[in-house]
DNA sequence: CTGTAAACATTCGTGCTCGAACGATCTTCG
DNA sequence: CGAAGATCGTTCGAGCACGAATGTTTACAG
């Protein structure tokens, strides 16, 4: 369904140098990686969806409950920054998180700007039931891959979120 | 600020068995990969409101809008495979593009179910004048690595696509 | 024919996500 | 002390995304 436009055969004389056979070459790549990317996306979200039926925490609502857990008693702008999320994300996040009472918050005495946010005893428990966040399908073929096949894939995720990250939100 | 929690230093000897010790090194790709996938969502959704700020069009919409492009006169249901996107999604997209004259829809003689979607004159214009889909700081990077680097990524990428689209959406 | 099933697009409800704008609080400097 | 500026969290608006439910249309069985 969605390798048809990958089937061009243009020879290589077709043309005009090295230069835009390499060009195109790495125009078909970055198309691949695009798709790629959306696939991704939009099975995180399936992912999501199907957590929350069984567990009632979306993937989101974990992953922050999780930051929470291993780092005791953070701030907001902390939990934004480890999870990778907006800070008017995080809050709406907590807000959620709190209206169930899986989280607490609480100002600083010392600066009252800053909130702490820690787990309920509740949080804990259902967070201990929670599903993983990859699905087991995805798990187990990561397993089976070979270390240097499963290192390939980490390295590349890496080197791909590093290039990500190195943008000032500038447009071309 | 994202790679504190990866300096656990661990001796060998803490583990029961080869096994155990293989299965902790997976679990530390697995948190490094979504860690990862976190990071390039978060990249994406940034990218397409500075996108969105010069253009006007949003990713998604530049991805329907070329997806209709590339097709001529689709289905809603050919959109939505071929862009990797419910229907429902794909419908308020194109709500919002036919708002605004950018595509034009209009049912099948034959069969009055099926939606066709087709790029008008501005809406040509538009896509034409949009920016790409990844910053030029991340174009210019991928283009900068080795050939072998390059077909590692897009292969990396591909894999764990393949391995998140082989989920039924149950969960574990 | 007629009723049932399937296919297609749409609507709806809920949640995530971002940036911008805002108010509250603290710090710094005059 | 008091004003200016920085920092922190929150609120707001717009858009994306999913699945479930809905309505329309076609296909098929009897």
């Amino acid at each position: 369904m969605t390798n048809d436009e990958r089937l061009r055969f243009v020879p290589a004389q077709a043309y005009a140098s090295v230069e835009d056979m390499r060009a195109a070459e790495i125009e078909d790549e970055i198309h691949a990686l695009t798709t790629a990317m959306r696939v991704i996306a939009q099975a995180i979200d399936t992912r999501s969806k199907a957590v929350s039926r069984v567990s009632g925490l979306t993937i989101p609502q974990i992953v922050v409950m999780q930051a929470v857990a291993t780092r005791g008693e953070v701030t907001t702008s902390l939990l934004s920054r480890h999870c990778h999320l907006s800070a008017g994300t995080v809050v709406s996040i907590l807000d959620k998180l709190e209206e169930r009472g899986f989280v607490e918050r609480y100002r600083n005495a010392a600066d009252r700007r800053i909130v702490h946010t820690r787990l309920t005893a509740s949080g804990e428990s259902a967070l201990a039931d929670a599903p993983t966040l990859l699905p087991p399908v995805a798990l187990d073929g990561l397993a089976r891959l070979s270390s240097g096949e499963r290192r390939a894939i980490v390295s590349s995720f890496e080197a791909v979120a590093g290039l990500l990250r190195a943008d000032g939100g500038v447009p071309g």
